[in-house]
DNA sequence: TCGCCGAAGGTCAACGTTGACGTTGGAAGA
DNA sequence: TCTTCCAACGTCAACGTTGACCTTCGGCGA
């Protein structure tokens, strides 16, 4: 900037008014810097202007588990959406389901400055967010709720979305269903698990340990249980897999064994209508969740202070086929 | 700072010692001053430190179609996976396959000093870019070259990889092989279209026209491309579709019809091994692909000053069944 | 003629941090 | 005892920008 001024003749001042629109400056001046601006290609330092005004960047940081997961792609894609029309850019990082990591990662954050924080926690501690909070930092919590702290949240509903598809399961005349599913410490893993059981409990059918495998993050991980749970003395008939990952990984562990074995997962996932069979899943709107998430977001960077909301996203059984197999 | 220097009766630049580990503290002041840190939660204002220190940010710019496309998405994870070992962070925007819109956001990117650009371009033009990298701003495009300039690039080898798609389906005795696209103004289009109709030349077979749908940019348009082609008076008894997007609309709009067609698709993508029939893809190593593109970007910014590098990324037929139907 | 006004432009300080360099005061060596 | 040295601080300016406020000057009405 100092070096258009020096070029132009003008103050920094001068060049200022001109890069923000802002009046004070004649045409002609005003023709001159811009000319002198593209000549050399010049570009306002954000970095010093946010410094200087606001102590705060147009970022929204989001800590998710990995970007590579299609879930969380789309609701990374879905908050960037609503930012962009706020002038803002997202700052996505990857926490990998480790909450140290997911503590650094908010406070390197914080560091830059974000004007806003969008988490799908891994940790059970938040309490080394409270100064930010204090300071006045806007923190939504998407998908798993803060224990330790009042702050908005977007959640599905786990337990109607674990019991619809149990009791469909059961509906069907299933009485051994298997649970596949991610790391237990999670907890829409715990709510969806409780709501397993709840369900057989609902319907008077005594839960078994042994059909419960957990700790399933990857895909292969999953499949391997569909053979661990085979290899039972009493194998189940159906499956209940907790999340996207785990129900591809399901469906792939089943596909060359004979005996078939009815399966819902939940999370609905792309191309889960085109597998034989087609995927049964309780779909619920990651999308519109993430708008809901985004819209709070900005409400409280807009000035909103009510208390803190919390919103309940429902969910939907869609039948495919893969859960309407009987035993 | 300064609240935490007052607290402690110390100067700001005591404080800036012991939040960065220099030397020349006493440990019981050390010991003082972190522990009010501790208390009131302070945390550094990096954008003020990367102003002093270097003009430029830990944060390096990444510039995609869409981070919910999963081809992105892995992307987008493997360079974050790069960039957090060198203590950065990634900044990821979408461009929708705009060229305006890539140029506004680049220059955003660069408003806010990014150490370094990764760009998967949408755009013709790039001469925008000029100012910046004689600045000294490093830029790798990746999948798709800049035409008008110099830099780094990472691309797949579009025309080995639709030859042997193309080859392969010939080899099954298709004479009429349909193909449908994305955009046609995106590079990889054009290159794997090209190499489409290099290949129908090699084998002698005449290129027609009104076998090509191009501008499929969404799963339906290419399902419905699908339909068009079958209402042909000469329908194709094969199909090439040119990236992942388009391969699972072809193989969603050819689900329900009768007359079995074969696909070839370009890009791998999850559970292409789970469809009926499993599809036969190009496969290629996305996230080998973003690692190079990654260490090229880095060794950039750690002062490499050599010829810009063009990295050509290898492809491989992965035969599952849809692209083994014949006529 | 004088006073006033507004357009056009400039000066200065401050945002939070750190590099360069200055200042203490006590210990150690001559 | 005097010098030297070093550890442990402090001061100041600068990074690039902008808000608050000041200056200049030509025009215009009384």
């Amino acid at each position: 900037m100092s070096d258009v001024a020096k070029r132009c003749g003008v103050s920094i001042k001068t060049v200022s008014r001109v890069v923000n629109g802002l009046p004070g400056t004649s045409p002609e001046t005003t023709a001159r810097i811009q000319r002198v601006i593209e000549e050399i290609g010049f570009r306002r330092n954000d970095l010093a202007m946010d410094l200087r005004q606001s102590q705060a960047t147009s970022t929204i940081g989001l800590v998710i588990e990995d970007v590579s997961n299609p879930f969380y792609g789309v609701l990374t894609r879905a908050i960037e959406e609503r930012a962009v029309r706020e002038g803002a850019m997202v700052l996505a990082v990857s926490s990998e389901e480790d909450g140290a990591r997911e503590k650094e990662l908010i406070q390197s954050l914080c560091a830059r400055r974000i004007a806003g924080l969008m988490v799908v926690t891994a940790a059970e501690e938040h309490t080394f967010l409270e100064p930010e909070i204090r300071r006045g930092l806007p923190v939504v919590f998407f998908d798993r709720p803060a224990v330790d702290l009042d702050c908005d949240t977007v959640v599905i509903d786990n337990a109607a979305g674990s019991r619809s598809a149990v009791a469909h399961l059961i509906g069907y005349g299933h009485r051994r269903i298997g649970v596949v599913g991610d790391y237990a410490h999670v907890y829409t893993v715990q709510e969806r698990t409780a709501g397993y059981r709840a369900t057989l409990a609902e319907y008077g059918i005594p839960f078994d340990e042994s059909l419960v495998r957990l700790g399933r993050h990857q895909a292969v991980e999953a499949a391997a249980a569909v053979h661990e749970l085979a290899a039972l003395p009493d194998p189940p008939t159906a499956i209940f897999a907790t999340n996207n990952r785990a129900t591809a990984g399901v469906l792939r562990g089943l596909r060359d064994r004979r005996s078939p074995v009815a399966v819902v997962g939940f999370d609905d996932f792309e191309l889960a209508d085109m597998l034989v069979p087609p995927a049964t899943v309780v779909w619920h709107d990651t999308v519109e969740a993430a708008r809901v998430a985004a819209d709070l977001l900005f409400a409280r960077l807009h000035g909103e202070s009510g208390p803190a909301q919390r919103v309940v996203m429902p969910t939907r059984l869609v039948i495919r086929g893969s859960g309407e197999i009987r035993p």
